[in-house]
RNA sequence: GGCCUGUUGGUGAAGCGGUUAACACAUAUGCCUUUCACGCAUACAUUCAUGGGUUCAAAUCCCGUACAGGUCACCA
């Protein structure tokens, strides 16, 4: 048949070849590792996303390799406005960026482009054509009706579902009917004729995996919609990706299930499939029953969780990083302050079943990694982080910014420092009472919560046993002094804790009384610190406004 | 329904023929201690989904079963 005239038909445009591409695009030098994060533009940013994209980083990076951004915007009808400017906002506050993409109407950064599949037309039609004029590739003119029947029917007889075989109708339709059905006006797609048969089976190596053996898939799978002018993921995949030149594919396991397509387009092609990762299914736990996360259910599955919070961006990488690879914790306990592409990561070390996202876990990263920060530090990404996320509070640490500094420098910069937060937000609730417009004195303690006895304590204490000038052991000796003085009080905990029911209080009671006054809180970092802090008049003004 | 994958404590998991079944998080208790936090210590899987087999020996190898997940679109 003359499969020529019929490609010439439908792409009477298209003079390029494969070829012209192919030198266009020259192989990558020797040994380059090459990855790409190819997300649909359709809505945020999801932690599974992230999980691939923090992959595809490390494997490139580690080896000095390219890391990419491709816009996958074949499905119009799906996009959403800002989608990549987002992600493209993602990757750059977690200082992942890559090192080619290309931003619709705007910037561009590589050779390999355009990174817009919408923008890659004649591309994907120079190797539509070829396959038809090859008889590899066919028009279809099934409707949607007609699909619809078959189906059912298959399912009904118990069937494998698909084009194939005595299903693909039009699979060797006479070059000049179809020509004259597309001068009709009729509606097609365009199918590859699938050289795969379902009773061979072919071993594939993915990297994370291992080996597995698949059926060779003998569906005539649509590679072009004619609606749009646009190829399917399927066969966007394979152009792009060979051409970009990408030897890493790193993608979530529901692509699994393609594998047997993928195999038969690079196959039909004679390209080299490239490496494939595929990433685990991160889960979660709904009551009883564990399921994926959702971005529409689960806050913690879309990366504007993170940023909101304000975790961190080093917490939130080390903790995927440590989901990715088991061994990851062991290797940074040796090495606190590598960046994490100098671990060397295995792919195969990657668990293949899904795994439950462990906020807690995160937490404890986080804590971790803030405590080990310098006030400095600290402040900064405070500041960073409520210039954008709470604007009144960035005022108020702003107003004096060595007071600021010495609060979140409390037990800081020491061998044992306090591991208070976890991400930003929860400085504020946590320091407030250090700022008077925040400060909102209420004292409610069960134990000691008549109010004349609170009075005399507090009043004994700053008219006789405060002194401003003190230093710690002093100021921790008058406390225990204010304690003996009172009656029904101890300052010896052993003693006390022998038979607590003999004595009113203790030095702990007492000090908490204190603290309490003066913070509203009766858990706080060291009391004699805050005290230093606040300074004379305020804590006079703040024990004198206990009612 | 077909095809594929998985199943070790509350969570992430190590182990891949002989271990007291690592480690980390979480939880609980104790010590330390002016509270909290930190730190330290202890506890937490008589057992590796389940049934059978191979073996002197199995979480580890084989077969079956159950359960869970993924996928079968002119969506990616």
């Amino acid at each position: 048949m003359d499969y020529k005239k019929l490609a010439d038909f439908i792409f009477p445009d298209i003079t390029k070849t494969i070829e012209d591409y192919e030198k266009e695009y020259p192989e990558r030098p020797e040994g380059t590792v090459v990855t790409r994060y190819a997300p649909s533009p359709t809505g945020f940013m999801h932690i599974g996303n992230f999980y691939s994209v923090v992959i595809d980083y490390v494997i490139a990076k580690r080896s000095n390799g390219v890391f990419f951004l491709r816009n996958e915007d074949t499905d119009q009808a799906r996009e959403i406005d800002g989608a990549v400017e987002y992600i493209m906002h993602v990757l750059k506050h977690y200082g992942l960026d890559p090192d080619e993409y290309e931003i619709k109407g705007g910037e561009t950064k590589g050779n390999y482009g355009p990174y817009i599949q919408s923008e890659r037309k004649d591309i994907y039609k120079c190797f539509i054509k070829y396959l038809i004029s090859e008889g590899k590739a066919y028009p279809c003119f099934l409707t949607a009706e007609e699909l619809e029947v078959i189906r059912d029917n298959q399912s009904k007889a118990k069937m494998r579902i698909g084009i194939y075989g005595k299903f693909a109708k039009y699979r060797d339709l006479p070059v000049d009917e179809a020509i004259e059905k597309i001068k009709a006006g009729e509606q097609f797609v365009i199918r590859l004729k699938s050289p795969g048969n379902f009773n061979h089976q072919f071993v594939f190596n993915d990297l994370a995996n291992g080996e597995m053996k698949l059926h060779e898939d003998d569906i005539d799978t649509i590679i072009y919609k004619s609606s749009t002018e646009l190829p399917t993921y399927h066969f966007a995949h394979l152009v792009d990706d060979h051409l970009m030149r990408t030897t890493n594919v790193v993608r979530g396991q529901e692509w699994m299930a393609s594998i047997p397509v993928h195999y038969n387009l690079f196959n039909t092609f004679g390209y080299k499939m490239p490496k494939y990762i595929h990433t685990p299914l991160i889960l979660k736990k709904d009551g009883d029953t564990i399921r994926k996360i959702s971005k529409r259910l689960d806050p913690e599955a879309r990366m504007t969780f993170y940023e909101e919070k304000g975790y961190p961006q080093y917490a939130v990488i080390e903790s995927i990083m440590t989901i990715a690879n088991s061994n990851y914790e062991a290797w940074r306990e040796g090495h606190p302050d590598a960046k994490f592409t100098e671990f060397e990561f295995s792919a195969k070390k990657m668990s293949p079943s899904g795994a439950l996202y462990d906020l807690d876990k995160l937490d404890n990263i986080s804590k971790n990694y803030i405590s080990r920060l310098t006030k400095d530090e600290v402040f900064d990404m405070l500041d960073t982080y409520t210039k954008e996320y709470d604007k009144e509070f960035n005022e108020i640490i702003n107003k004096d910014v060595d007071y600021t500094k010495a609060i979140l420098n409390i037990e800081r910069e020491q061998k044992k420092p306090r591991k208070d937060y976890a991400k930003w937000e929860d400085v504020k609730p946590a320091i407030s009472y250090m700022f008077d417009e925040l400060f909102n004195p209420t004292y409610t303690w069960d134990k000691i919560n008549n109010i004349d006895e609170i009075k005399s304590i507090l009043d004994k204490y700053i008219n006789n046993y405060y002194n401003e000038n003190d230093d710690k052991e002093t100021w921790f000796e008058h406390v225990k002094e204010l304690t003996e003085s009172l009656e029904g009080y101890t300052s010896n905990m052993k003693e006390y804790k022998e038979n607590p029911d003999a004595f009113k209080g203790n030095v702990a009671d007492v000090s908490t009384v204190i603290r309490i006054a003066l913070t509203g809180k009766n858990m706080t970092p060291d009391l004699y610190e805050i005290m230093k802090l606040l300074g004379k008049d305020r804590i006079d003004e703040r024990i004198n406004n206990i009612k």
